[in-house]
DNA sequence: GGTCATTTTGCAAGCGCGTGCAAATGCCGC
DNA sequence: GCGGCATTTGCACGCGCTTGCAAAATGACC
């Protein structure tokens, strides 16, 4: 038995003794039903336990409600964090998020891009590596908006959130000549992505209008482990530093915890340290950690208000960027806020 | 322009000169296509960018491929662990992870089921608060599969994975005992979830069996700031405990940095902590928490091959209760390993 | 009651696909 | 060349839904 498994508008409407297009015009907001009707409607669909078949209603509206969020490394706070905001977001907005893990994958993004176009995903939003052109030029052509966050890039048509990274680089070179420091250091990952490396050109050239150089050394993708790679290295150097910029606050906790509990320095009295994104365990006080707040609740908003604007209706809409500013949280890792 | 957004089977089939149901065939695993013809069909395809649409298809084969994951607190390390796991799991056997966060609506879980139902969606694996019973059982006779992480009940008809619990809070009392403690306390959560509740039960009980009767405190939900709270309780008695084991490790986390911080007692040495998942923290040099592993990608094989296997398909399928063994993982937290 | 404007309703077509069935094709041995 | 068989192909129907259109119902007004 239960074969027959899901109850149909068909059933429903037999059931309330009306037509078909009535029980869809019943569940269709602004659709045009006597109070008579819909209750008929509404008593049957409860009694039988009809919901609408949204894979049927995406096919014929050609619009499924689905957003695609493609992401890598979705276990580390700031994406955890991120994705929460976004799946909140959308799911206020009547959309639903289909996750998509690039990592393992190899031509990973793309085959995650494939994946939403054969879902008819409305739109993707890529928090993971940059998708190759090609790709973002089938999903536009086949409809779909493009969100991308924290990878800046030429692209066109998509939507692009970033943040002011060079000119909180350049506050935090303020911080630390405020707090006398004058040996800065940039701790950054191999990524390479184009947010880390704003902000370690911005950190680099604020500090040379102070007439400052900057050591920079880079190792392995972004985590707690590189974090306290980097600290080996740069502790370890001739002309220690005695204030760095991680850029990004994973690094910084791996960052602090070997130069604390691998060589016994102070923070922040022999070292200052900055990170970015103010992730929970920035604030936990093993860390303390003064950093950046990337407002993850704006992004979602100005994310899936793009997606539900008519900007992004216009098949050759106007590529749109938005900066976002990252707010500067003081905790107690510089000395003298 | 660009109305006509998605390209049909059909215009495939125009292209490469054949019927349509040839060009269906080519896309589905097992059927019977001449190599010429699937040869035409697919450089025919690739000209035009044709991509399956599995809403179409979920609608005819019945099996949406969508597998629904229903969470809450998600941005927590071991939830983000988890949610990779089921992600990747999921991809890797053909299926796709719809991702819903049940953090602010108001009948959260249940709303959340529903949107399962209208998606379609061929199972939907629970990670947050208890789904009403009602819910469930309207999912289960829609023909949904239903997995259970991690809070134990005596449902029917779905899976549920839970740990040894109580088996494990046993290893730890007998740690304390090794260590030289004798006053235990146990640090808990008001959630009250089962799996958090059969840890207490199983470290009173143990404890007992020793003759040592165990400090009991609880408080808010399962956080790293319910953590120093619950630290600034028990170290404050009188009789203060010397070994703590806290449901979890964001819970001791946040104990071990009150303990340090506040009352500068040192761990393990004046305090034993142990705690519950390995989330990632755990093992930073701040806390080198003795803790228990969840494996993640166990729990994740285990309930994606139950939803493809047979076991699963029958409808009235006997509920099946699957009991992973969490690995006891030995760091500095506990003294003499 | 009759006319007309306004709502409500049902019909039927169609969204893109899978698949049973029968016709077509190819292949083999005689 | 022909019958028998296996494989491939196309036709046509249906999955559950939305929606334009025209018919039916309702109501307002004279």
């Amino acid at each position: 038995m239960s074969q027959k498994v899901f109850v149909s508008a068909q059933e429903v409407a037999d059931r309330a003794g009306v037509s078909r297009s009535a029980v869809s015009r019943t569940f269709t907001p602004g659709a045009s039903v006597s109070p008579e009707t819909r209750r008929k409607v509404v008593e049957a669909a409860d009694a039988l336990g009809y919901h609408v078949n949204h894979l049927a209603r995406g096919l014929m509206r050609n619009e499924s409600g689905i957003v695609c969020l493609i992401v890598s490394d979705m276990a580390t706070p700031h994406r955890s964090g991120l994705i929460k905001a976004l799946t909140q977001e959308l799911q206020h907005s009547g959309k639903i998020a289909m996750l998509v893990n690039t990592d393992l994958l190899d031509g990973s993004v793309d085959l995650a891009l494939r994946q939403a176009i054969r879902y008819r995903a409305d739109a993707s939003i890529i928090l993971s590596g940059m998708p190759d052109k090609s790709i973002t030029q089938l999903c536009l052509k086949n409809g779909q908006r493009l969100v991308l966050i924290n990878r800046d890039d030429e692209q066109n048509g998509p939507l692009r959130i970033n943040f002011d990274d060079e000119e909180a680089a350049g506050r935090v070179v303020t911080a630390f000549l405020r707090a006398g420091r004058r040996r800065l250091a940039f701790a950054n990952s191999q990524a390479g992505t184009p947010s880390l490396m704003a902000r370690e050109n911005g950190f680099v050239a604020a500090a040379r209008t102070h007439g400052l150089e900057v050591v920079v050394e880079r190792y392995g993708w972004t985590s707690y482990e590189s974090g306290r790679i980097l600290a080996q290295r740069l502790l370890t150097l001739p002309e220690r530093p005695d204030s760095v910029f991680c850029a990004t606050d994973l690094l910084a906790c791996g960052f602090i915890d070997a130069a604390r509990h691998q060589f016994f320095i102070r923070v922040p009295d022999q070292l200052c340290v900055a990170g970015f994104d103010d992730i929970e365990q920035a604030s936990w006080a093993s860390y303390q950690l003064t950093t950046f707040a990337q407002p993850l609740a704006a992004i979602a908003r100005e994310a899936v208000a793009w997606l539900e604007g008519s900007d992004a209706a216009k098949p050759e809409g106007r590529a749109h960027a938005i900066r976002l500013h990252a707010d500067l949280v003081w905790r107690g890792s510089i000395r003298g806020g």
